[in-house]
DNA sequence: CTGAAAGCGCTTACAG
DNA sequence: CTGAAAGCGCTTACAG
C-alpha cells in the first residue's frame, strides 16, 4: 500500500504537490492532478488513522437510498458476514450527498478512509457508477447490467427464472398471463420481461402488449393493478410480478374484492427476503438470495484489492447468481369455465 | 477536540506514554493507562485521518446482529437522515467481534475513528452497554431501559399503547384476552406485559397466567401459538402480540386452519414498519416510528458531543417517544355464542 | 503552479 | 514502566 511519499517518488513530484492534488487544492495543475489521481488508484493509495491504514468499505447509494428495503438489509448482512474476518468495517454512504463540490468520487472515498465500494444504483444513476469505476476506484455494482466491460458487477440471473415462472403458469393451463414490472426501467427488469416473452413464444402463446403492465414497485402498484384488471372484459387468469411489494399488495387487494387465490387468480411474485411467507396463501415466488449476493460482492471487491491494480486494471469481476422458483399456494390450475 | 499532545500536557506525561496507553500497549502502568483513557473521554480525543478529524458514528450491536430487521433498517434511515448535515458517516459494527483481546471498548471505537455509538442490544448484552457508557464513551442505547441513570437512552413508550390495545379489545367485549411476548426478557417487553395487566385489572377482568404466553419472536412462534390455543378447551377470543413477526405468523396459521379473522379470533400486533399492510385483513397494531427513533438517537448523540464532556458527564440523555394504536381489520367485536 | 522547509499528529526503537 | 529523540505520514505558510 502506497503512501504520499511513494506516489511522489513514482511521479517525480514533491510530497507537497501530491498532497495538494489528493486534497483537491485548486492550485495544482489539472494535468498533474490527473496523473496523481491515476497513480493513487493504480498504486492503491490508502490514508491512515494515526499510523494504521484505514479499513473501510462503503455501501454506497449512487441513486436514491433504499436502506429500509429487505433486499438492502440482506445484502448488508451478507457483506458484513464476510468482511469481519478481514477486519473491514462497513460505512453507509449517499454518493451524491457525500461528494464535495470540486471533488472526484475517488477523492471523496479516500477522504473518508474507504478502500472500496459496493454500489447500489437505480437505472437513472448508472452513469455515476460508470464514472466511479472509470476513475479506477475499486468498486462493485450490485444488481445492474453494464455494457461497459470494465465495471465489476454482481447480480442475480432473472431471465432463466422468469421463464421458469411463466412456464409454471402455462403448465397449469393458463393462457392469459400478464406481467407487471416496475415503471422505472433497469436491465434486471428488462430481463424479467424477456423471460416472460421467451416462455410465451416458445409455448406458442401470443405476447399481447396489453398484458405487459408498468406499475409502481410498491404495494400500492399491485393494488391499482388488481382494480384495473377487475374492470377488463377478458382479464388475465394469472399475474407474474417482477417485484416483491406489488405482488403482496395485489394478493391483498384481490382478496379484499372477494377473489379467492389461486382459484380466481394465480399470482407469482419475486422475493428478496421472506415476504412470501407473510401472506396467505404463501406466495409462489422467484427467490433471489440477497445475502449470498452480499457475500459474493465482498469477495469480488477483495479480489480487486488483491490483484495489483496496475496489472489487471481492465479485468473487471462478473458474478451472476442463480435464482429459484419456489412454488407455493398462490398459483393453481386454471379452472375451466371461469368467467369474470 | 484534543490531540495526544493535549492529553500529555493535561496529564503531565510524555506524548509517547499517552500514545502507548491509547494503543493498549501492555508496557504502560495500569493506573496511568486508566488516567489516560479517562482524559481521552473527558477531553473528547478524536483520531485523525491525515490532518482531518474522523467523523464516524457507529451503529453498534452489543448482542446479536439484527441488520435484516425492519426495525433496524428504519432506525438507520432515521440516523443517516440527520447525520448527513453534520458530515458524519455511519459505520456498522459488531461490538464483541470488533474489540481486540486486551482492549477497552473506547479503544476499539477510537481505533476505528468513531466518535460516538448508537447501541442496539438484547437484554443479555445490556451489561456490555453499561460498560461502554461507564468508560465515558459517548453512546446512546436504543430501545432498552436501564436502571443506571448515567446511560443515555432513546426508546418508545410501550406501556401506554399496550394498555390502549387491550382496552380496545375489552371495548369490543372480549374477556378471554391472551398476550404473547418474546421468550427473551427485555424491559420494553416487560412494559408490554405490564400494560396488559393494568388494562385487564382496571376493567375488572382477571389476569390468568395461562393467558400469558412466551413465544419465539419469529413467524414460527405465532404459528405454534395458534396450534396451542386451537387445542384449548376455553381458548382466548383475542390475542395481543408484543412482536411483529409472530402476529403475522398467527394470522396466517389461523387462516390455514380455517378460522376467519376477526370473526373467530381478534389479533392485535406490534409493527415497526409496514408489515400490518401486508396481510389480509390489515392488522390492528401498535406502531412505533423507528425512523423517528433513529433521528432522535442522533440528536441525543450530538448533544453528548456538544456539551463539554467534563462538565456534564453524568447528565445522560433520555427520550421516550409515544407509540400509537392503529385499528384495522384484524380486530372485531366478540360474537355472542362463539364456541370452539 | 511547484518545491523546500517547518511543523503537527502519531509511533517506536533506544536508553534508563 | 517512562521519556527524549528519531522518524513516518501528512499539510501548509513561504518563496519563487
Amino acid at each position: 500500500m502506497a503512501s504520499i511519499r511513494d506516489l511522489a517518488k513514482e511521479l517525480k513530484l514533491s510530497p507537497a504537490t501530491v498532497s495538494r492534488a489528493l486534497n483537491n487544492n485548486p492550485l495544482v495543475a489539472p494535468e498533474v492532478r490527473r496523473r496523481v489521481l491515476n497513480a493513487a488508484n493504480k498504486l492503491q493509495y490508502v490514508p491512515t488513522i494515526g499510523r494504521r491504514e484505514t479499513m473501510n468499505i462503503a455501501f454506497a447509494y449512487a441513486g436514491d437510498r433504499s436502506i429500509g428495503s429487505p433486499f438492502d438489509a440482506a445484502l448488508m448482512e451478507g457483506l458484513t458476514d464476510r468482511m469481519e474476518a478481514g477486519g473491514f468495517d462497513l460505512v453507509i454512504l449517499d454518493v451524491k450527498r457525500a461528494v464535495h463540490p470540486r471533488e472526484t468520487f475517488s477523492h471523496m472515498f479516500r477522504r473518508k478512509g474507504i478502500r472500496g465500494a459496493v454500489l447500489r444504483t437505480t437505472s437513472a444513476a448508472k452513469e455515476l457508477c460508470t464514472q466511479i469505476a472509470e476513475e479506477g476506484f475499486p468498486c462493485v455494482v450490485v444488481g445492474e447490467h453494464f455494457d461497459n466491460d470494465s465495471i465489476s458487477v454482481v447480480r442475480s440471473d432473472s431471465l432463466t427464472s422468469s421463464r421458469d415462472a411463466v412456464n409454471h403458469l402455462i403448465d397449469l393451463k393458463h393462457e392469459r398471463i400478464a406481467i407487471a414490472v416496475n415503471l422505472v426501467d433497469d436491465s434486471d427488469h428488462l430481463d424479467r420481461i424477456a423471460g416472460y416473452r421467451e416462455a410465451m413464444t416458445s409455448r406458442g402463446l401470443p405476447v399481447d402488449d396489453r398484458m405487459i403492465f408498468r406499475i409502481a414497485a410498491k404495494r400500492e402498484g399491485g393494488i391499482q393493478l388488481i382494480r384495473r384488471i377487475a374492470a377488463m372484459p377478458e382479464r388475465p387468469t394469472a399475474l407474474f410480478f417482477a417485484d416483491p411489494l406489488p405482488a403482496i399488495g395485489a394478493m391483498m387487494e384481490a382478496q379484499s374484492i372477494g377473489w379467492s387465490i389461486p382459484r380466481d387468480l394465480s399470482i407469482v411474485g419475486f422475493d428478496d427476503a421472506e415476504l412470501r411467507f407473510m401472506v396467505h396463501p404463501t406466495m409462489t415466488a422467484i427467490c433471489q438470495d440477497a445475502r449470498e449476493l452480499g457475500r459474493v460482492a465482498f469477495e469480488a471487491l477483495d479480489l480487486l484489492f488483491s490483484q495489483k491494480g496496475r496489472e489487471l486494471q481492465n479485468s473487471a469481476v462478473r458474478r451472476i447468481l442463480a435464482t429459484q422458483l419456489e412454488c407455493h399456494g398462490s398459483t393453481g390450475p386454471l379452472l375451466s369455465g371461469v368467467e369474470k
